[in-house]
DNA sequence: TTTTGTTTACCAAGTAGTAGGTAAAATGTC
DNA sequence: GACATTTTACCTACTACTTGGTAAACAAAA
């Protein structure tokens, strides 16, 4: 009947993820400790590792939900009826709101700390990217065929590079406190393509 | 007479900051510890201690040493007589022989865990960052006076566009170990320029 | 009454940082 | 040149605290 308990129920996990993911995204992977979600939560240590074993699962856990959470983003822009050109624009709205919200990109965070990830961990990493790149790659095939877009390179590596540049620019924002800068990259990047 | 101390004269504070440098740039400034450069010196934490009291001492002696280092570069670049996309060409390369050493740009790391950071390293950070886009910059606007690069962009605003495509492109380069995808973006940026 | 979630109370190892001491080199001063 | 003094560069041994992680007891539902 304590309201704090019944509506913890099977939510808990979700909470921790909640917390661990903004701690990721503002102050990085090696920087927070099952203690500072453990305040920020009032519960205990022991109680974070009944839910998440060690901090790699609960890294693990972390990115499969980012990643999970993403793509359904991505199915939202796809169900919708937009020009490819106004879907790039979507995706990069995505971006453009979690530094809104003053944070990086949680897998941007990660690539930075990727050599002192565990194993698992990188290869969830890299799953994501290539989830992103693939996704970026055929929307902007997609607008070459309909000419809603122009641009010389090869799309795989076009799309790499627009996630890199998004990544770096919104590093860069965050840390100069400058989100003008993220949307000139924004603008730059789109202006590449012909929109 | 021992070699190893008369070597070592003067010199300590240097090797220390090697080391600590090479591991900010391949682990990040929060996830190494005074014992990890003890460990490769053969020496204690004390001695680490007597030469850079604080880790966050450390951590500002190894930007300032960074800098002023790069602004060496710059003005070795600003000797030589090429052309502007030359120089800025140039400028990219740094970058490159930088990411071939499997090193992320030292800054561009300490960006990332910018939140973290001691004021003092945060500001000096910003002043790095700073430096890089003004001569950017300058490079921009000479290179359009000279009509050596051709571009529509603010030469201030392009700058900082090309800085952060370069630093994540390199972070996601270094992640993935697939150094083409840095150059690839090299590539792109110049073509953006014109050249 | 078993399952689920939590707490208290730990632990071993690691963190930055300090205290106090030592050998040797550098710098005076006679 | 010989002497005392200071400085440099290091060490051993420690403190105070944080880290990720565990075991066992306990409470609340189902």
């Amino acid at each position: 009947m304590q309201d704090s308990q019944t509506a913890n129920r099977n939510e808990t996990p979700e909470r921790i993820l909640d917390v661990a993911q903004g701690l990721v995204q503002t102050r990085g992977y090696n920087a927070f400790s099952y203690a500072d979600i453990a305040a920020v939560l009032h519960v205990t240590k022991a109680s974070l590792h009944y839910h998440f074993p060690s901090k790699a699962s609960l890294g693990l856990s972390l990115i499969a939900r980012y990643e999970s959470r993403f793509r359904q983003l991505l199915d939202v822009i796809d169900a919708g009826n937009q020009t490819s050109a106004e879907q790039i624009r979507s995706y990069m709205a995505i971006y453009a709101g979690v530094l809104a919200d003053h944070r990086m990109c949680m897998c941007g965070m990660l690539a930075a700390e990727f050599e002192t990830l565990p194993k698992p961990m990188q290869s969830a990493l890299d799953h994501f990217f290539e989830m992103n790149e693939a996704w970026l790659e055929a929307k902007l095939r997609q607008g070459l065929g309909d000419t809603s877009l122009r641009f010389a390179d090869e799309p795989r590596s076009l799309a790499q590079f627009i996630v890199a540049a998004l990544e770096g620019a919104m590093m860069l924002a965050r840390s100069h406190a400058d989100d003008a800068r993220f949307h000139a990259a924004e603008r730059r990047l789109l202006a590449g393509l012909g929109i």
